[in-house]
RNA sequence: GGGCUGGUAGCUCAGCUGGUCAGAGCACACGCUUGAUAAGCGUGGGGUCGCAGGUUCAAAUCCUGCCCGGCCCA
């Protein structure tokens, strides 16, 4: 899309320095070389052209002292006889930076020599062009003593900010000064009284280092809470642990099988306490990491679920649900691994590929309500066939069509018989046809499943120890996606089973024991595997000649995410929560939900579903590390004993001696006199973890003066919407009627650079240890904060290069303002309305960034914020207002009103940026306001958001400036084509000539326009005069013409404008008005002065 | 397989409820500066807005299907 009306000059072409052949010398080189013998001699040798001959890569280098630059060595890296890339690709490697410099400086020399040799020249239009001198003098002149003579009456940038950031060694110094001068606790005792924001902290799991996600969270969190601090909360937060569980559990069963001890002979409480002491150890681990990253809290009033307090307050919380009634105790079929003996939690399970042995099995009809069905067999399809000993009803669905057939030929090793009676679903018969290798059949009629209701089966294995009737039941869950539209149901195995069974109130068979084999009652199958099942029951079925056919699948099957084992559905006692029912926990969690704030909406939705469609909670697990569900069984009737008094016991021992007292002290000590321990049954199961974490909002917030329950906000990845949202909500709800939270927020995923999930085998992860010791925490933080953290975020090599260049230019803006603000003092300050309408902008536009910054602490919506100040920084600030006001700010008089107006705006400017960028770029931000307030105990942190005085905003100024930007770009896109033509180089060697549509000649001055362009000079012309240059336009900005000029006179030694008065003050000849008048002032540059 | 969600320049992101947007910053290329200098300024080249259909006078923006990715569930 070219906008520009005139391509390039034809000294473009000429001129412009394009890579030359890949030869020896190019033809430009060539033509210096011819030009200026000795020095293109030297040049060359210096590009490393001079020596060609390969080296013994071999061979110990050594540099020539002859060699100044060691560039001998260097060509061993040549190819093809480039000398001159190979040098350039082995800078590269070293220093990025210099190379790109170093090739500049050549480029400059050769071509300052080709101008000398291509002019004048006729243009092809034939028009005369530029016969400009060259625009450098000679080299003898530029290095005059004059120009350093005036060096010193210019207000060079002073700071003690250095340019480089080395985050790495610089960060702990930062972090060690917040420790010495007691910043959190400063932070509190100043925010107290102020109203509250309370972030509570979803606990993670104490067990290794910390990864690139938890980091993320983390950081998170603390920007989030440092932000709401600044914006004048107080934001307490207090960091939290999960301790119990059991992969913590898992680790200390594999330091004693490492040891070669049985765990099995150890003491529970032995065994207990080295998980707390792991827990421990890895809580420490962890907590100096976070704050590595620079994450501020409470630290040492951390919480940990395995806190005797905490403890005894899940323990108390358990106790809630039991007097209110939700807690019951039921038999259901939980995920259990057989290889650890226990049921495992939802998040302890993954999925993987499995090849099942599938069979499809005759249940032949009993009786029916049609006639025709009585002399037939249904059909089941099913790929755990072990489960069978444990069927107890086949379901159907009542909308399915189902196939009554007649079978009429078979082909060889076909179980099918003709002449049987088959009932199959209609969308499936092709398939089952296929798979029991029948081939000619009738079919009969076909029907809707509801005429199969009252339906009685007999079990295959009927005369084998399966006697029982199998009904036939309607459920919702049969599909036609896959089998034979029958599913038989075994309540002891699975969870539709186990529902629709309570439903019909089937009795829910104990089969398999806890090692994975068939109970010594379970007929024909007694000490039997699960896994090894297939092939016995597969006989035994051919035996009762109710086998149609077998086969395999490979499909995705739950595992243990431990030991990788498959996993079975088993039906152990459990205790629940009730879901629905008196307690009404569901209908209360869906309220709950519409009146919490999510961030981003969308985690509503997701909440919703799953809160609507869960059954009820399962709480116990068989596990040893973790908090005992601490109740009595009345063995007599076997309820629960439900007694405030025992609770309250329980709960006050806990509180002392942590719940080990459950196994330390005898039952009596909890039950109190009055009641014999002989009648009770004492629970030994541990609860969910996520019942510990769904709880912390009661043990941590509850009652806490320094907090506050409900928390304003929970935040955490989004895969905690089955997790720590879910089951605190459902807690809070069950105790206390309403969600702990106000607030929900759900950040994304880590992901690699091509957007793939982390994983160790695709060697694809970043840890943000790495990333600290190469780059910096702030550099990990800005990543954070420069992504849209509600979705995925990516990181890799290449995305946190990019990271370090935008904190690079923040961090270089800041020591320019830090620099020019040097020995700034109070008198210099200039009211606003006396301010030149440049700085006005820049106020105008501080008032907008503010608005954006406290737009995004209260509603933590920060995406596009940091983008927003790097722009600013960058756009704004270095690439506008800072190159223009260098000339004032380097050279006027100390007095001068743009001067201080200037350094007043500087002064908004640090004030601001160090503010805002502090809960972000803790570290930097902190060392830059150490730069400008040096202080033995200050600190930015302690700071809040600046207050914006309203009349900064300026609608007016911002329209105007908006459209002399336009016109600037039609001024400095002229200057480049006389740059590319060789006309100029510094914009202050030019003064074009400016043509305005009559609505803009208001808009500035002419020495406002040259200022505003960083030009020498500008005049202004009603129409494009006659030049003997081609008018500069640009297509989208119409109406604006620019005929380049060259300035006129001589260029002032102190400040570079070529002006031309210069040479017109005797005592000093170099300068012009404006610094003849502060070098004679007396209130020079303050060096001078002082 | 189901639910939710995303796929805009090499990278990070803007583009609200369809019609001056195909944009910004960074990176890259080229040039300038050498008094922000392992800095700074300017100019420029990059995208058929995942793919394919459809609705419409008009789609990056609406619908459908597909492909690819993520979280959760089975």
């Amino acid at each position: 899309m070219p906008r520009r009306d005139e391509r390039a000059s034809p000294l473009l072409a000429l001129s412009r320095p394009r890579r030359p052949a890949r030869g020896r010398l190019g033809g430009r080189a060539q033509a210096v070389a011819r030009a200026r013998p000795h020095r293109e001699a030297r040049a060359h040798r210096a590009d490393g052209l001079g020596d060609g001959g390969e080296r013994d890569p071999a061979r110990p280098r050594r540099a020539a002292p002859a060699d100044r630059h060691g560039l001998r060595d260097l060509g061993r890296h040549r190819r093809g006889g480039d000398g001159d890339r190979g040098h350039d690709a082995v800078r590269r490697a070293r220093h990025p930076r210099s190379h790109r410099r170093h090739r500049r400086h050549r480029r400059r020399r050769g071509r300052a020599e080709t101008r000398l040799l291509t002019r004048p020249f006729i243009d092809p239009s034939g028009r005369r062009r530029y016969p400009t001198p060259s625009p450098r003098e000679p080299r003898a002149r530029t290095m005059s003593d004059t120009r350093r003579d005036y060096r010193d009456t210019v207000f060079l940038p002073t700071t003690t900010f250095p340019m480089r950031g080395e985050l790495p060694k610089r960060e702990p110094a930062l972090l060690e000064r917040w420790e010495r001068i007691d910043l959190w606790r400063r932070l509190r005792e100043a925010s107290a009284g102020r109203p509250k924001f309370v972030l509570h902290d979803g606990p993670p799991y104490a067990n290794g280092h910390i990864h690139i996600g938890t980091a993320l969270n983390k950081i998170l969190k603390d920007v989030i809470n440092r932000a709401k601090q600044m914006a004048g909360y107080d934001a307490n937060y207090v960091p939290g642990w999960d301790c119990h569980g059991l992969p913590i559990e898992w680790r200390i069963e594999e330091q004693y099988r490492a040891a070669g001890r049985d765990k099995d002979a150890v003491d529970v409480l032995a065994f207990r306490a080295e998980c707390r002491a792991y827990a421990e150890h890895w809580m420490g681990v962890q907590a100096a990491e976070f704050r590595r990253l620079g994450v501020a809290g409470d630290w040492a009033g951390r919480y940990a679920t395995m806190d005797f307090r905490s403890e005894a307050i899940i323990a108390g919380e358990i106790g809630r649900f039991l007097l209110n009634g939700a807690l019951y105790r039921g038999a259901k079929p939980v995920l259990w691994s057989p290889v650890e003996k226990t049921a495992l939690a939802d998040a302890e399970v993954e999925y993987h590929d499995h090849t099942s042995t599938t069979v499809r099995v005759r249940f032949p009809i009993l009786s029916a309500p049609a006639e025709d069905l009585r002399e037939a067999a249904v059909v089941i399809w099913t790929t755990t066939p072990w489960t069978l000993p444990g069927n107890r009803a086949v379901a159907y669905g009542e909308d399915i069509d189902y196939a009554l057939i007649v079978v009429e030929t078979v082909s060889e090793g076909s179980l099918a018989r003709p002449g049987e009676h088959l009932l199959v679903a209609l969308p499936l018969l092709p398939d089952t046809l296929k798979e029991a290798g029948i081939g000619q059949h009738v079919v009969r009629r076909v029907l809707k499943g509801r005429e199969l209701a009252g339906t009685i089966c007999a079990h295959p294995l009927r005369g084998r120890g399966y006697e029982f009737d199998v009904p036939l039941l309607p459920a919702a869950f049969v599909t036609t996606d896959q089998g034979t539209g029958f599913v038989h149901i075994a309540p002891g195995h699975g969870e539709d089973d186990w529902e629709l069974g309570r439903r019909h109130g089937l009795p829910v068979p104990e089969t398999v024991g806890p090692d994975g084999t068939f109970l010594p009652h379970v007929a024909g199958f007694a000490g039997v595997h699960v896994y090894k099942a297939a092939d016995p029951v597969c006989a035994a079925l051919t035996q009762a000649g109710t086998l149609l056919s077998r086969s395999k699948l490979v499909h995705a099957y739950p595992h243990s995410w431990r030991s990788k084992a498959p996993l079975i559905f088993r039906t152990t006692p459990q205790w629940f929560i009730r879901i629905d029912g008196a307690t009404a926990i569901r209908t209360k969690a869906l309220a709950a939900i519409e009146a919490t704030r999510f961030v981003p909406p969308q985690g509503q939705n997701r909440l919703r579903a799953m809160i609507a469609s869960r059954p009820d909670w399962c709480i116990s697990r068989q596990r040893a590390w973790g908090v005992p569900i601490a109740i009595f069984v009345d063995r007599r009737t076997g309820e629960p004993l439900r007694d405030p008094a025992v609770v309250q016991r329980i709960v006050a021992i806990f509180a002392q001696e942590g719940s080990d007292a459950w196994w330390t002290r005898p039952a009596s000590d909890f039950l109190g006199p009055g009641r014999d321990p002989a009648d009770y049954e004492q629970v030994f199961d541990i609860v969910d973890v996520w019942f510990e974490s769904g709880s912390t909002h009661a043990f941590v917030l509850e009652g806490n003066p320094a907090l506050a329950w409900p928390a304003d906000l929970y935040l955490e990845g989004s895969d905690q919407h089955r997790g720590w949202f879910h089951s605190s909500l459902l807690e809070a709800c069950g105790t206390r009627g309403r969600a702990p939270y106000r607030a929900v927020l759900t950040h994304g995923f880590v992901v690699d650079e091509q957007g793939r999930k982390m994983s160790k085998s695709l060697g694809n992860t970043v840890s943000p240890q790495e990333v600290i010791a190469e780059y910096g925490a702030d550099i990990l933080r800005l990543w954070v904060m420069a992504s849209d953290y509600t979705e995925d975020l990516r990181i890799g090599p290449e995305i946190l290069k990019q990271q370090a260049e935008l904190y690079r230019r923040i961090r270089n803006t800041l020591r320019w303002i830090l620099g020019g603000l040097d020995g700034f003092a109070e008198a210099e300050r200039v009211p606003l309305a006396d301010m030149p309408d440049l700085e006005r902008w820049v106020l105008h536009r501080l008032a907008e960034l503010d608005a954006r910054v406290r737009e995004a602490a209260e509603s933590f919506a920060w995406t596009g914020v940091f983008a927003e100040l790097h722009a600013f920084c960058a756009a704004d600030l270095s690439a506008f207002y800072f190159d223009i006001r260098k000339d004032a700010l380097y050279c006027d008089r100390a007095d001068s009103l743009r001067r201080r107006a200037c350094r007043t705006v500087l002064d908004h400017l640090h004030r601001c940026l160090t503010t805002w960028l502090a809960p972000l770029l803790v570290f930097t931000a902190e060392e830059a306001w150490l730069a400008r307030f040096p202080s033995e105990d200050g600190s930015v942190h302690l700071e809040t958001f600046p207050a914006i005085p309203p009349e900064w905003r300026n609608e007016t100024i911002a329209q105007r400036m908006a459209r002399i930007r336009e016109i600037r770009r039609v001024v400095t896109g002229a200057l480049e084509r006389e740059r590319a033509a060789g006309a100029i180089g510094a914009s202050l060697q030019a003064a074009p000539i400016l043509v305005l549509p009559a609505a803009d000649r208001s808009l500035l001055d002419a020495d406002g326009w040259a200022e505003i362009c960083i030009t020498s000079g500008i005049t202004f012309a009603d129409t494009p005069p006659d030049a003997d240059v081609a008018p500069f336009t640009l297509d989208d900005v119409p109406g604006v013409t620019v005929i380049p000029r060259r300035a006129a006179g001589e260029k002032c030694l102190r400040c570079w404008k070529v002006l031309p008065e210069v040479g017109t003050h005797a005592d000093h000849p170099g300068l012009c008005d404006r610094c003849h008048d502060a070098v004679t002032s007396g209130v020079l540059a303050r060096r001078a002065a002082a």
